[in-house]
DNA sequence: CCCGCGTGAGACATGTATGTCTCATATGGG
DNA sequence: CCCATATGAGACATACATGTCTCACGCGGG
């Protein structure tokens, strides 16, 4: 009876193991495989019947958080109202993903040989041209590039979930420190 | 004869395998013990015999990476002229270090359970005494914390080095980039 | 010329994470 | 009630970086 695939009892459900190691390995990126399983609350065994290895384990988690950043881009509505409020709602939207960003943003530099996952590309395109629409309406400074912008978005969110972990910034004050410091740079000086 | 200490012959100067190493990890933040050798254009024993392990090549480096750091504010003078302008100072100053930092940063965050070294904090205050110094002449805003600023210019250095790497942005812009990308976050709306 | 010192090369042991396997067990369905 | 299936526990081999050691070589000084 193969027939079924998925249903059935199916013990371990694959989204909580993903989940509780993205919430691991945010806070240390070199736990053990066991440490893993433990933190997931299944065996190694278990664990590796799922994921056929550390590496396929990384994967799965950059496609996690590939599909997070792309409901968060469509959540954030990129296209309507002005760039900067767009901005807003992205970071806002991106808040909860920002651990695990900051997780694979430090991992892929390791990957270093290998090509890296079309999905960061997309997100990358998309992103950018967010500030690519806001210098064409008159809202952003055109002399920051919108690959600059984008990198930097990244590079504020890891470090203000680094910053929040360190308990050297509020939690509560995440999203606005990134969005005043980004907005207030790449929007034109006579601005509100 | 040990009354030398240095001098003599002295083959291998640890000047030159430290620079080695953090050009090599900078790059490769996982390469082998022998590849760092092999970098240097030493043997591994002999660079054993320099630094008694993975662990202290690491701490050496860090104790490089805060001494060029400490170096690039004092040539940065943080309480001459405008806060800005000590700024663009400080972020032309510390270019050179980026790569270091940037390796270090991401370095650090596995270092977790030991208390992190001291030099770090005496530079997070002179960085963070400069953005107060900025808010209090009334240049800077004061809703972003000092703490935060210091922080989110971290995070630019690194995704800036990042993003030059990939060839993203051009090495040439790598300054201009980033400074204003955080003064135009910092300084208040009504600036030049 | 000979000796000492630092080096390079390599063997060897070790620790650790990982991949693989077996087996007992429990749970749920027929 | 019995069987299938997935899990947990643990043994086992492997790969790899690392730490340690020995030994031969070369160079420079006495």
């Amino acid at each position: 009876m193969s027939h079924m695939g998925y249903g059935c009892l199916m013990a371990v459900d694959r989204e909580h193991v993903l989940r509780s190691a993205a919430a691991l390995l945010t806070r240390r990126a070199t736990a053990t495989m066991d440490e893993v399983a433990k933190a997931a609350g299944i065996s190694r065994a278990t664990l590796h019947r799922q994921f056929a290895g550390r590496d396929a384990l990384v994967r799965a988690l950059e496609e996690l958080g590939i599909q997070e950043c792309e409901a968060a881009l469509d959540a954030a509505r990129l296209d309507d109202d002005t760039a900067r409020e767009a901005v807003r709602r992205l970071v806002r939207e991106f808040e909860s993903a920002a651990g695990l960003l900051g997780f694979l943003y430090t991992e892929n530099q390791l990957f270093e040989g290998e090509e890296q996952n079309a999905g960061w590309a997309r997100i990358d395109a998309r992103i950018a041209a967010l500030f690519r629409r806001g210098q064409q309406s008159g809202e952003f400074r055109i002399d920051l590039t919108p690959a600059w912008l984008t990198e930097a978005l990244y590079g504020l969110f890891a470090s203000g979930a680094w910053a929040v972990s360190e308990g050297r910034v509020a939690a509560k004050d995440f999203q606005y420190m990134i969005v005043e410091l980004l907005l207030g740079g790449a929007l034109r000086r006579e601005e509100s």
